[in-house]
DNA sequence: ATGACTAGGTCACCTAGA
């Protein structure tokens, strides 16, 4: 099973963009953000002649998530309230389309669009904290529901210092800053890994590049872009991919796509003496 | 170099992104 995630800037702007990458990489599910589209206008059927299914949480201009699937999307979930009923705060954050999650095949897959915080100290800030720390609640209760938890999206975070090209400069800054990285690493807790970590520890591995400064020609990226996997899912892990190419096209968006391979079926602890 | 580029909405530049 293999899952993306992709930051797409416009779903309609990078229509030709996606079908094509959908073509290419063959993705099972994919966890898009910042559709930009309401959903009464969402590009819902050429996705579905493309052999996906779709489920969408939008609004116009701005934010937008979005599940695709070649599986039935099972059970979604939008927005926070889903898991905190009567979270007065999670009903206030649910303004902005960010969160959707679907049961699919086996997986939780759970789609977010972290807030950017525009500047650290300032009210996006603020609200980029509340937010992850509403997110760290609505995992508790999601923990609870037992179900294997596939996590991704845009985390507008790059947790540690090898996910930034500059750290003497970038780090503290905002995407970069203490608080931010403490607040997604309280929701990780002990069990949710990135999964680009399970395979590569050098820094020099980016997910997105800026349109300005002339980023992508110099390669100066941040990877903010991730995929955590709970423990059951890290054990079916077999690689993880940053479809880069996809940030050297013509019209790109900002992001490039990341996606997971999963194995069919659990490693077998209690039978393996049939190969050996 | 407190910038640069891109998208959407509305209609000339503004907000927002990261």
């Amino acid at each position: 099973m293999r899952i993306a995630t992709w930051n797409v800037n416009s779903i309609r702007t990078r229509q030709s963009h996606l079908l094509g990458w959908l073509n290419s990489a063959a993705p099972d599910a994919v966890g898009l953000q910042e559709t930009k589209v309401e959903d009464s206008l969402f590009p819902r059927d050429v996705l579905e002649a493309a052999g996906y299914r779709c489920a969408i949480s939008g609004q116009k201009s701005y934010n937008g998530v979005a599940l695709l699937s070649r599986e039935p999307i099972e059970d979604v979930r939008i927005g926070f309230s889903a898991l905190l009923p009567g979270d007065s705060e999670a009903e206030n954050l649910g303004e902005q389309r960010r969160v959707i999650s679907g049961w699919i095949d086996g997986v939780r897959l759970l789609n977010l669009y972290v807030p950017n915080g525009s500047e650290v100290g300032s009210e996006k800030y603020q609200y980029k904290l509340a937010w992850l720390n509403c997110l760290r609640r609505y995992l508790d209760v999601q923990r609870q529901q037992g179900e294997a938890l596939c996590m991704v999206g845009d985390f507008n975070i790059g947790l540690e210092d090898r996910d930034l090209h500059n750290p003497s400069r970038l780090s503290g800054g905002i995407m970069a800053s203490e608080l931010e990285r403490e607040a997604l690493q309280a929701c990780l807790g002990d069990d949710l890994r990135d999964a680009f970590r399970l395979f590569e520890p050098d820094s020099g591995h980016w997910s997105w590049w800026d349109y300005r400064s002339a980023a992508w020609d110099r390669d100066r990226g941040w990877r903010i872009d991730h995929l955590y996997l709970d423990e059951e899912l890290q054990q079916r892990a077999l690689r993880c991919i940053i479809h880069k190419e996809e940030r050297g096209r013509e019209k790109p968006s900002d992001h490039a796509p990341v996606s997971i391979d999963l194995s069919d079926e659990l490693p077998d602890a209690d039978s393996g003496d049939e190969l050996w």
